[in-house]
DNA sequence: CCAATACTTCAGTGATCACTTAAGTGTCTG
DNA sequence: CAGACACTTAAGTGATCACTGAAGTATTGG
């Protein structure tokens, strides 16, 4: 196993929860402490912590320590990864059923 | 919460194994039986069946009977969905690191 | 200095996961 | 019609998951 499937299943592993999408949607607003991306979610701290700490193992998030706060922060490049991937198989499959395609096309835009 | 985040749930997980991915991938370039599914992977054909259902319910695969044959394919429409979400978040954080020199300018005393 | 703050670490629990083997059910083919 | 073929279903197992609560450790404001 090559370490690129390893970086897309721990991407695709981290993206495929609830609470950590709304994390990663609230970082994308702008880098948090642990205890305000906590706030929103109805869970304990340490569930919010180990919710960073998948999302840190993948790389979507960096974080350091400042004082007593850490602060968490987006990195865009495993995004890019399983986006390419994505975007990789989709042509293909897109000439393959065209109906669907215009339907992503319209739901989605056509500018860059 | 909506049944949206339950299909990114379900899609983002059908993605995080590499032997799912490449069952999408085999079936990108066409339609396939189970077996011929099945003939590339390390692992007893039950288990082939269960990564095919999980895969189907994330609604990225959809299969018939053909006799005795169940002949799988791709649809597209989760694969947008969860393209859509990433190039969605992805625009808001590519504009967040130009202002991630700022916050740093800021931090180390310079001007906004 | 001391107590509130902001995590951090640890152990445990029930659920889900990714398999396995074994024993089916239909469907062709010779 | 028999037996190979293509799954299908069921039950079980060990690992990982998504939490919880309790007991820490640094920091910091008063």
């Amino acid at each position: 196993m090559p370490a690129d499937a390893d970086v897309l299943d721990r991407t695709f592993h981290a993206l495929a929860d609830a609470s950590r999408r709304s994390i990663v949607v609230r970082l994308s607003e702008g880098p948090a402490s642990v205890s305000a991306l906590a706030e929103p979610l109805d869970m304990s701290l340490s569930a919010v912590v180990q919710h960073i700490e998948v999302l840190q193992k993948s790389g979507i998030v960096r974080s350091e320590k400042v004082g007593r706060v850490r602060i968490c922060r987006l990195e865009p490049a495993p995004m890019g990864e399983i986006e390419q991937w994505i975007a990789r198989h989709r042509r293909v499959w897109e000439g393959r059923l065209d109906q669907l395609g215009d339907i992503l096309e319209s739901t989605y835009g056509r500018n860059p």
